[in-house]
DNA sequence: GCTTGACTTGGAGCTGGCTCTAAGTGTTAA
DNA sequence: TTAACACTTAGAGCCAGCTCCAAGTCAAGC
């Protein structure tokens, strides 16, 4: 696949794809004789990989480490494994946060649903 | 409350909460005859709910545009509702995403789990 | 051969959201 | 009364994460 295609199948600009693999947050992607991209199948799962963990606030500085132990082996599996699990951690408190601030939210509007109701109450009688 | 209060109470920076101020994120905090901030329980609850709905991820420019209705008086009370409304959409669409961000890692997570059984399997067999 | 156009690079520029600085004012304690 | 300190302001600086730009290379069509 060509970068415009990978470009266009994920929504990330070409500018996007490029400055991911320069700062290593993808790894190297293969290029012919003059130079041009050629995402291969695997290539493009990690885009996407990258593209779902940063949409979920996951930092570039953890998922450039998380690319730089892959590139490194098998020996560093161990590793990877506990840097995803302290980042599933950190996600599933984001989550909860997130949570209550919804409900939080919800009530905000309930009480402004009050406020119509006193309106409407004041206009009729 | 001084401001040095305020910043211990709720873990922001007294720049923060002065910077807040300056754009609309808050409403103007009183001031005693020298000019220096005295915050009261309303202004704490105005930055107890800009901290809230920050950490959320609401748009600073949002919340500002809230503000600046809240001040115009009973006639916003719709748009406000409205653009509450709309927050809540939002949040609620990003959290879903992150929910299923969750469960990939959590899956990525347990093919993890699988490798270290397999070298282990290799070690001891 | 020459133009067009899609790609390449490194580096500058931009936006959001703070964070820091310099210069100044006012209060308090010795 | 003078030193220390907490506060004020406007504006510059900083960081993450892109986004844009200039200059150059290459392949395809006229």
């Amino acid at each position: 696949m060509t970068i415009a295609q990978v470009s266009k199948k994920y929504d990330i600009t070409q500018d996007t794809l490029r400055y991911y693999e320069r700062i290593g947050l993808i790894p190297a992607v293969c290029r012919n004789k003059s130079g041009i991209r050629n995402y291969s199948d695997e290539d493009c799962r990690w885009v996407e990989f990258i593209k779902c963990m940063r949409s979920a606030g996951l930092a570039i500085e953890v998922l450039i480490e998380y690319v730089a132990l892959f590139k490194q082996g098998d020996s560093t599996i161990d590793v990877r494994k506990e840097l995803l699990i302290e980042q599933r951690k950190q996600l599933i408190n984001k989550l909860e946060d997130m949570k209550e601030t919804l409900s939080r939210l919800d009530r905000k509007i309930e009480s402004y649903e009050h406020c119509v109701v006193k309106k409407e109450k004041l206009l009729i009688g």
